[in-house]
DNA sequence: AAAAGTAACTAGTTCACCTAGCTATTCTTT
DNA sequence: AAAGAATAGCTAGGTGAACTAGTTACTTTT
């Protein structure tokens, strides 16, 4: 789902009545997308199986990482929030993080209901470990690029974030 | 995890010591194709939940109507193979979409062990009702694009496709 | 000071997966 | 042609990560 197929972009484009080169090139490009869709999925679980995690221990601590580089305080309560989970869940979820010693709670320094969740050394050193060459990778990958091909990227990554956006699973 | 935050890609470049326009100019290309996963994980969500399936539910709708366009039969375990799942959660998952009135069993015509899955009128109407528009738009997308450009986006994903490739979770 | 609200936790449930083992059928080997 | 091996899909029972409901401890409001 979620994405069209090779046949189904032949179906669409041929609906449209479009030239062959044109409607080739598209589908070029679709299956470009889809491919590094599928490659990006590929390395979250790759990931995720090597460290023994599911998404959301990754996502959360991707987002602790975030959070304490800029020096802001995280509560369970707000990992709660930006995961989607009830806090229930989240209790289960550090205490899951805690075990595996990628993060640590903490007394909230004014409030004795709150806890601040740290992540250790540990966890950041594996992430960094991990994902540090693909992210020099991919900023390589742009920073080459001449200002003129960041606009046309920019402006395909827009419209094509707008055709997902239109779909209203009502 | 898994994607550049603006904050980690600020880092890589300022350790690069590149331009400021530079590592601007990469930072929104970076920011725009997270923010186009982002829309497209959004996307996945609501039409799973508007149609109360789980993420492999609807993959495997997805693969079997794609077979079915090329006249080419299914059975339970070639959809377990594709989907990386036992024979015995496939069991579960057809059970599911029968239940559903997505898909039909029938027998093989061959091999009385296999059974052939088949999706029913039903789904294909509701995946084409959600998705058609989407598909459309991705591929007014591109199609509008000049060859030159093309040429550009594919490079663009190529190279973001090698940096998350490389990532070898060992 | 009492009442209402909030944060995190515990207990018990659900659901989608798993492994192991079964039955029916087909293929291979002698 | 019969026996043994392989294959397809199923059932039974288990696991783990989510859920809801309800508890305890603390804070805010009235």
């Amino acid at each position: 789902m979620v994405f069209p197929t090779e046949t189904e972009a032949d179906r669409i484009a041929g609906d449209a009545g479009d030239s062959r080169e044109k409607r080739e090139r598209a589908i070029a490009v679709l299956d470009a997308l889809r491919l590094y869709r599928a490659a990006e999925s590929a390395m979250r679980r790759r990931t995720r199986e090597s460290m023994s995690m599911t998404e959301n221990d990754l996502l959360l601590l991707r987002y602790l990482l975030r959070a304490q580089s800029q020096e802001r305080p995280v509560t369970p309560g707000d990992l709660a929030r930006y995961l989607g989970v009830s806090t229930a869940s989240m209790t289960a979820i550090v205490d899951r993080l805690e075990a595996s010693g990628h993060v640590r709670r903490e007394p909230h320094p004014s409030d004795r209901r709150r806890l601040l969740v740290h992540t250790t050394e540990h966890a950041d050193a594996q992430v960094r470990a991990t994902l540090h060459q693909m992210h020099e990778r991919m900023f390589a990958a742009v920073a080459d690029m001449p200002p003129e091909n960041t606009e046309i990227v920019l402006r395909f990554l827009a419209r094509v974030q707008d055709a997902v956006d239109a779909v209203d699973a009502e």
